[in-house]
DNA sequence: AACAGATGTTTTAGTGGCAAAACATCTGGT
DNA sequence: ACCAGATGTTTTGCCACTAAAACATCTGTT
């Protein structure tokens, strides 16, 4: 794989971030009120609703938005499986940042949200089994963490911390 | 804060993938020939020399990126300070997808490419503390790992996982 | 001197996303 | 019946990013 091959990936996404959470608040919509119109994605996401109407026009257009005769909106069976998807990444994200590293919880969803609909499943997927076994209740993962956090309050700055380069860090060998 | 704001951090971001990737090209170049110009950067990230003209045009005028009088450009120093940081990111990014959740290599490097520039920077200095402890000779780290690995292998289906369900995950409550 | 090739820039156009404004429609209250 | 307010759409314009094409400049070869 080319260099160019590997950033232009991101460009090539057919989730965009804007789309991930226009389809997320039509499914928060429905389970809060029972519905989801345009105003209210517009509302929700604080957009115009001109700018919401032709954002959810292209939605439909690529079928995973439906309208019914009243304008109510809802998705369809690819676009529920896309929001969850994208929201099962987010959660996990959230999750690992928030839980594990310790990241203060708002930057954590907001790192979270930016990232949510750029990982690929593999990683979410894998993500998702590391922290399920990160949290269990296992011996191995419970001395592990309380080792990881008592370590960490020694070390905030980066620049301070001499084993923290990352030059030193990618040579780093693991062996499986 | 409300969920607006969080959601419209995305677009708040300063650097886009695309800036990061012209300075990272920048910084590449200047490493292995020496020098960088339009053309080179254009070469490498495989898109026009049109292209690249306007977006460095942009990085000059915000003072990212700097001319000599024989067209070459180089970065300035806050341009490298951003480029450190995106690059940093990435490879910590890299590292653990890749050598700790075993994502495929070629998806690490895509997914990590596509993040770089997202993570905060609280986010990637933890993340490189909690690499750099579970990559290192600790005990604690390895018996984990040998754990987490050797378990991972019984579970590859995210649907035919019964405990690896997000809403279960959520609900674990973490004691520090 | 003339030409070819490489380089850099600008213009035009397309995409995704946003706001603002104009416009149409629909609904409820008086 | 009328009006106000809410709703939905379209148009226009902006920004970041890209390609394509036209254009200017510079350099090396013959």
């Amino acid at each position: 794989m080319v260099t160019s091959e590997v950033w232009k990936a991101f460009e090539e996404n057919e989730i965009t971030h804007s789309v991930a959470h226009h389809l997320a608040a039509i499914r928060d919509l429905t389970d809060q009120q029972g519905y989801a119109r345009v105003s209210d994605v517009a509302r929700m996401l604080d957009i115009t609703r001109g700018s919401a109407s032709l954002t959810l026009k292209a939605l439909k257009e690529r079928e995973l938005v439906l309208e019914d005769g009243n304008k109510f909106l809802r998705l369809s069976d690819i676009g529920q499986r896309v929001v969850d998807l994208v929201l099962t990444k987010r959660a996990v994200a959230l999750k690992f940042l928030r839980d594990v590293l310790h990241v203060e919880p708002r930057q954590a969803e907001v790192d979270a949200c930016k990232v949510e609909h750029l990982l690929s499943e593999e990683t979410g997927e894998k993500l998702l089994h590391f922290v399920r076994f990160l949290l269990a209740d296992k011996s191995e993962a419970k001395q592990f963490l309380q080792a990881f956090w008592a370590e960490k309050a020694l070390c905030h700055d980066l620049d301070a911390c001499p084993i923290c380069d990352v030059e030193c860090l990618m040579q780093v060998q693991v062996e499986d």
